[in-house]
Parts: structure tokens; C-alpha cells; sequence
DNA sequence: GACCTGCTGCGGACTG
């Protein structure tokens, strides 16, 4: 019997009306897979394979129909997303008179109302406003999801390694414990390089399976090579990305939102300059609500013409924006998944080949592009780990419950804490000593046997921002006339007078209120980039230990232009200076200029961690995060013997750091939202755990051997 | 060399 033959007969006519020729694989194998058993599952399987569809089919044949309440809770992580799905859902149970809501800040409140009275069908929600029901409307929990059988979490990799996911781990955990029993679970994403921590993402690992299509599609794929010394976008660059886009639909990545402003002001001044059209807009976090849409309506609607987004990671997730021809990369990604999921914007449909042309502006970002594209064919993409210590979620959840119970025995919070599977890493004792600081400090009040929220706490609630766990920095807002066109970070930069580029525009500051955090501007013709705040880098150990192997190998990529090339092979006549015998454990050090450089081609957390340890002992170091260097002043001769006592430092590493944190006590400062409430010793312990990678740190030590050229 | 994500409740004005 095929997949499609288990299906009952609305469902199979709901395809028939639908018009589809066939099942994809993923959706065979979801369909039979969900049908005959009762695991949980994670699909993952490429862009616009209909992992939904592949889901919701067998969901919705399972439905039990004969009770009331919410039958089946998605998860997403953008608003934009679940307003996409809902189209495409609603859709489907309409033929099988299935209510489909929407709930999240921008949905409608009367439909949420009548939810609230009469709960049913499916509910399509983001992580923040499920906290939100809980946090403000505990009494309604049983009565929305009493009867609930399904939970789909979509793009499920957005919550494996971020503090989101384990505040939605939190919250399935509390869900099932509200109306004691496990909900099945499915999650979907196209990017998944390890399942381990996948499948135990509801702490369910024996029951959850994965259901795997690893095709690719067919990517066709150029790299070239225009020098930069100093990450500047070269104007040579510019006209050549002009004359590739000028006569396609496309989305240009540029990894930051002030390089997404200059390309885009560029691309507009040369295409007005031959009479071209001036489709291009910018997208990013800082654009307003209303451009950014724009743009997407533009690309969406205007099925013909040509255009190109210049964006962020804003247009890398499932948003449907509809077809495009080419995706263009300015200099490397920063990690294989992030190379994959942008692949997957071109090319939509089935039978068409994804075209992707990468710029490089140095010779590092271009050996980084390499390797993520060369681990990318592999079907090699970096593993996901969970947050080792979330001790900031617990503090976070710890609110959220008290807020939930309106009081609870401290016996109770903390058995609770410790039962959920978001918080299995972390030790019994320091929940105890978070709760007891908590309490110290007037954040939880005690009244008689109970602990409640205490009066210093009530105004994390008086606004919206309890709910997310993440931070948003503050920023001016930019308005010409009454419009609202996007945000600037720093302000200070400028004057009255002054121009810069916001939204591919330029603007002319005429007023600045800094009481209201409020830029007026009028249009101008020259200006400069804006400035934005900027975070640490992360790139995994993976992508640099294959940038240090396509340096000793003769592999020969047929895709780079001759530039590339010839920087590729110039970076590896350096290198071949180094006699290796072991690319595991071996890494170069250079002299260069009195100065010891050395290549660890290794982890960002353990070029951070090397230089934690190096300012214990009193040495000074730079590091070169994009080259993977520390920099040794130069009265390092023998660096083998300083490792030594760096392994020496890593074995104590707890009295070190105290001692250090006592003399700088500045490192402890800045931290994220929730992490900066807590007592200092888990601050440490934080620092410790999540900034740093201190097993990886001695692995490395003890095994790395220098080579010298 | 970095990026992104989300938001309740209530009072008051206005509309049909």
C-alpha cells in the first residue's frame, strides 16, 4: 500500500483539488511513518520539499474530531512565518471544517477572544505569546489545552543552541506537567548537521525518530575575488555585482546591515547613472516594519520584473517571497547552515537548479567561503548543541511560574525547576542558591510557606519585554515627515547637518531628540554608512579544521575564478612553508615581525578561551578572529612551554578565574537580559560555561604541537 | 569580519 493509499478520503481529495502530481519523499515517508506509529518525529529535508504539508497530512488524518479543545499546537519562530503558514493550513481545514488561529502580537484580538470561548482546531503561535498565556492567563491553560494531541515545531534548528529554545523546552515541559501527559512531537527544518540533541529536544530521546531526505539541490556556483584591505566593499565590486543582477531577481547577502545600506545606495546611484531601474531595496532589522514589506510585496507580486534585496539574515528563514534567480554572498558565511538556508531562497521551484555567486574581498574570507561550500556539498553541517548552562532561563522561568501559580511552597519551585528536562545540566544546588538569592534580594517575597513575586519584580511585567527572552539594543528612531523609515544605533556619530543611508536612502539630519529618541531628516544626495553595534563572532571548530586541510590539499575547485585562484594558491605557498605531519593536532606559528603569530585554526570560543588564560598569566595577545590568529608579543620563544602553563592554569581554572574576575571585575559587567540579575558566583559560572569552552580548551592543549616554518 | 527574533493590558477616542 503507498503513502498516499493510508490517507483518508477527504485528505486525498483535498490533493486531488490541489493539483499535485505526487508525494515528495519526505512527505511519503511523514505521512506513512506518522500514520502507522505513534513516535515523535523530526523532518528535515530541503527548502520547499513540503515538509509542511508533510506534517499536517497525517496530523490532520489522525485528528480525534469528536472532542472540543485545541487538537494541534505549531510553534514558529517568526510572526511572518506563521502568518505564511496560516494561509497555506487554513487552506487545507477549510475542506475539512478545521479552525485554524492565528496568536501572536500583531493577530487579531477578537480572534483570539473567540478562541479563548471556544477553543478548537489548530493554534499557530510564536514561543513569547505561548509565555504569555501563561503568565497572564494560567486559568485558561486547562481549558485551551486539555485536549491537546499534536506539537509541530518549525524551523526547529532556530531553537536547539539559542536561549529561545530553551525557554520553548521550558514551556512544552510545563504544558505536559499542566495537563499531565506527553503531547506527540514533530519538528521540521531543512538544516540539521546532528540529531542527537534534536531528538531530545522534548527529553524524549528513545521515542523520537528522524526522518531524513538528504538530497540537495542542484547548486551551480561561482566564486570571484575582488582584493580589500580593509573589508570595504571595492567599487570594482560593485559595477561587476551591477552587470550579474541588473537583468534577474535576486537577494544580495552582505554580512552586515551597514554594508547592506552602502551596496544598496551604490547599486541605485550606477543603475540611475544608465537609466536602469531602481528596484533595489534594502532589508534588514533596522528598516522599518513598513519598507521591509514593501520589498517583500515587490518580489512577491511583481512575478516579471527584476529586482534585488540587498538583506541580512532577515530573508534567510521560510518567508515566501516567491521565486528568485541568483543569490549573490559577499564574503563568507559564517556558518554552513546559514550557506544552506540561503541556497535554498533560489531556485524554488522542484526542477530548478540553485544559482549562487560568491564574493570574496580577502583571501581569508575567501578560504572560509571554501570550506563552507565544500563542507556544504558534503552534506557536513556544523552540530547544534543545547545551551550547557542556561542558569538565566531558570531565573526567567522561575519569574514566569510564580507569576503562573500566584504563590507556591519553595519545595515546589524548585522540584519543579529541577524536574523540567529545558534545565537537566544544571545542578540541583544552584537553582538553591538562585531561588535563596532571589528571595535576599526582594525579587521573591516570603509569606508564611509560600513564595510569591515580590513588589521589585512586578515591573519586569508592566511592560511587554518579560516575554522574550533575548535583548533588543535601544536605538533612535528615524522619521521624514510623519513617516517612520528605520532606526539608528549611534547617534553620537552624527550631527545636525550630517548625511547618512538608512533604508537605501540618503538623509540630511535636521533635528535630534534625545529625549524622545527621535532622528527628523529630509532626502539628501551623499552621505555615509550608518554605524550598528556588533556582536562576538562564533565560528565552530568544523568550518576552520576544513579551511586548515583545503590549505594542504591539491584539490582544485573548478568553481573559483582565475583572482581566486590564484589567492588560494598564494595562501597555500605560505603555508607549505610549514612542514605538517598531522592536521589534527598540528597547527603553524610565524615570527613576523618580533611578533608570534599563531594559526589555531580552531573554535572562536577556544581563541577566546586562549586569550582568557593568557591574561590570567599577565601576556598580552591580540587575537585576529577572521584569520583564526593569536598574536604573542615578542618575548615568546618558546610558546610549547607557555602552553604548559596555560594547561596548568585550565586544570584550576575555577580559583584562577575568581582571582582574575577579583582584579577585573568589569568582565562580570555586561552580560545578556536575564543573566545580569543573578548572583554574582553563577555570573562566574555562566562566563565559565557558555562564553567560554574550557573542555575544548584543554582537549586542544593537550594535544597541539607546533610547527614552526 | 555579525546577524536575527517578540510583546500584555488598559484607558480613551472613535465608528456603526
Amino acid at each position: 500500500m503507498s503513502s498516499f493509499d493510508l490517507l483518508p478520503l477527504p485528505i486525498k481529495k483535498i490533493i486531488y483539488d490541489l493539483g499535485w502530481q505526487q508525494l515528495t519523499k519526505i512527505q511519503a515517508a511523514a505521512i506513512e511513518n506518522i500514520i502507522k506509529t505513534d513516535f515523535n518525529y523530526i523532518l528535515c529535508s530541503k527548502t520547499a520539499s513540503g515538509k509542511t504539508e508533510a506534517v499536517f497530512l497525517p496530523i490532520l488524518s489522525k485528528l480525534e474530531r469528536k472532542t472540543k479543545g485545541i487538537k494541534v499546537l505549531y510553534i514558529s519562530p517568526l510572526i511572518a512565518l506563521i502568518n505564511d503558514q496560516f494561509e497555506r493550513l487554513d487552506r487545507l481545514c477549510e475542506y475539512l471544517d478545521i479552525k485554524v488561529t492565528k496568536w501572536h502580537g500583531e493577530a487579531s484580538i477578537s480572534q483570539k477572544k473567540k478562541l479563548i470561548v471556544n477553543p478548537e482546531g489548530l493554534l499557530l503561535i510564536t514561543p513569547e505569546s505561548l509565555e504569555s498565556i501563561f503568565v497572564n492567563k494560567p486559568h485558561l491553560l486547562l481549558k485551551l489545552f486539555s485536549d491537546l494531541e499534536f506539537i509541530v515545531v518549525d524551523e526547529i534548528h532556530n531553537f536547539l543552541n539559542s536561549k529561545r529554545g530553551v525557554q520553548l523546552r521550558s514551556l512544552i515541559f510545563r504544558l505536559q506537567e499542566k495537563i499531565g501527559r506527553k503531547i506527540r512531537f514533530f519538528g521540521l527544518s531543512a538544516t540539521l548537521g546532528e540529531y542527537d540533541n534534536v531528538k531530545n529536544f522534548t527529553g524524549d530521546y528513545a521515542n523520537t525518530k528522524v526522518l531524513l531526505d538528504k538530497s540537495q539541490k542542484e547548486v551551480d556556483v561561482k566564486f570571484k575575488y575582488f582584493y580589500s584591505n580593509n573589508f570595504d566593499i571595492p567599487i570594482d565590486l560593485i559595477t561587476d555585482l551591477y552587470s550579474e543582477i541588473s537583468n534577474k531577481k535576486s537577494l544580495v547577502f552582505p554580512n552586515s546591515r551597514a554594508k547592506v545600506e552602502e551596496i544598496s545606495i551604490k547599486l541605485k546611484r550606477i543603475s540611475s547613472s544608465e537609466n536602469g531601474l531602481q528596484n533595489y531595496f534594502a532589508h534588514h532589522s533596522s528598516v522599518s516594519k513598513e519598507l521591509r514589506l514593501f520589498a517583500e510585496k515587490y518580489a512577491k507580486e511583481n512575478y516579471n520584473k527584476f529586482f534585488s534585496i540587498i538583506c541580512t539574515n532577515t530573508l534567510e528563514l521560510g518567508i515566501d517571497i516567491g521565486s528568485v534567480d541568483l543569490i549573490c554572498q559577499v564574503n563568507s558565511t559564517f556558518s554552513v547552515s546559514s550557506l544552506a538556508q540561503r541556497f535554498g531562497r533560489s531556485g524554488r521551484r522542484e526542477d530548478l537548479k540553485s544559482h549562487l555567486l560568491l564574493y570574496a574581498t580577502n583571501e581569508w574570507m575567501l578560504l572560509q567561503a571554501i570550506a563552507c561550500f565544500e563542507l556544504y556539498k558534503e552534506s557536513t553541517i556544523e552540530p547544534l548543541e543545547h545551551i550547557n548552562y542556561p542558569i538565566d532561563l531558570v531565573l526567567h522561568q522561575t519569574l514566569s511560574i510564580l507569576k503562573e501559580t500566584n504563590g507556591i511552597s519553595k519545595e515546589n519551585l524548585v522540584k519543579r525547576l529541577t524536574n523540567n528536562f529545558a534545565f537537566k545540566s544544571i545542578d540541583i544546588t544552584d537553582i538553591n542558591v538562585l531561588v535563596d538569592y532571589l528571595i535576599s534580594k526582594d525579587y521573591i517575597e516570603k509569606v508564611e510557606t509560600e513564595l510569591i513575586l515580590g513588589l521589585k519584580s512586578e515591573r519586569f511585567f508592566s511592560k511587554g519585554d518579560f516575554f522574550a527572552v533575548f535583548e533588543t539594543e535601544k536605538s533612535f528612531r528615524v522619521y521624514h515627515k510623519e513617516k517612520f523609515i528605520g532606526e539608528l544605533q549611534e547617534v553620537t556619530e552624527f550631527m545636525i547637518g550630517e548625511n547618512f543611508y538608512l533604508s537605501a536612502q540618503i538623509w540630511k539630519i535636521k533635528e535630534i531628540d534625545f529625549r524622545l529618541k527621535k532622528v527628523l531628516v529630509i532626502p539628501a544626495q551623499e552621505g555615509k554608512e550608518p554605524v550598528f553595534y556588533s556582536s562576538l563572532s562564533n565560528i565552530q571548530e568544523l568550518i576552520r579544521k576544513k579551511m586548515l586541510s583545503i590549505l594542504f590539499s591539491s584539490n582544485e575547485y573548478d568553481y573559483l575564478d582565475e583572482n581566486s585562484l590564484n589567492e588560494l594558491q598564494s595562501l597555500r605557498n605560505y603555508f607549505s612553508l610549514f612542514k605538517f605531519q598531522n592536521l589534527e593536532t598540528e597547527r603553524p606559528v610565524a615570527f613576523i615581525e618580533n611578533r608570534c603569530h599563531f594559526y589555531t585554526f580552531t573554535s572562536s570560543k577556544i581563541n577566546l578561551t586562549l586569550q582568557l588564560l593568557a591574561a590570567i598569566l599577565d601576556i598580552k595577545t591580540n587575537l585576529i578572529e577572521y584569520k583564526s590568529c593569536v598574536i604573542f608579543g615578542n618575548n615568546i620563544k618558546e610558546l610549547q612551554n607557555i602552553f604548559k602553563n596555560f594547561i596548568n592554569v585550565i586544570e584550576n581554572i575555577n580559583k584562577f578565574f575568581n582571582e582574575f574576575i577579583e582584579k577585573n571585575p568589569n568582565y562580570l559587567n555586561y552580560l545578556g537580559k536575564w543573566e545580569n540579575l543573578l548572583p554574582n558566583e553563577l555570573k562566574k559560572k555562566v562566563w565559565l560555561n557558555n562564553y567560554l569552552d574550557i573542555d575544548g580548551t584543554k582537549e586542544f592543549l593537550k594535544n597541539v604541537k607546533i610547527i614552526n616554518s
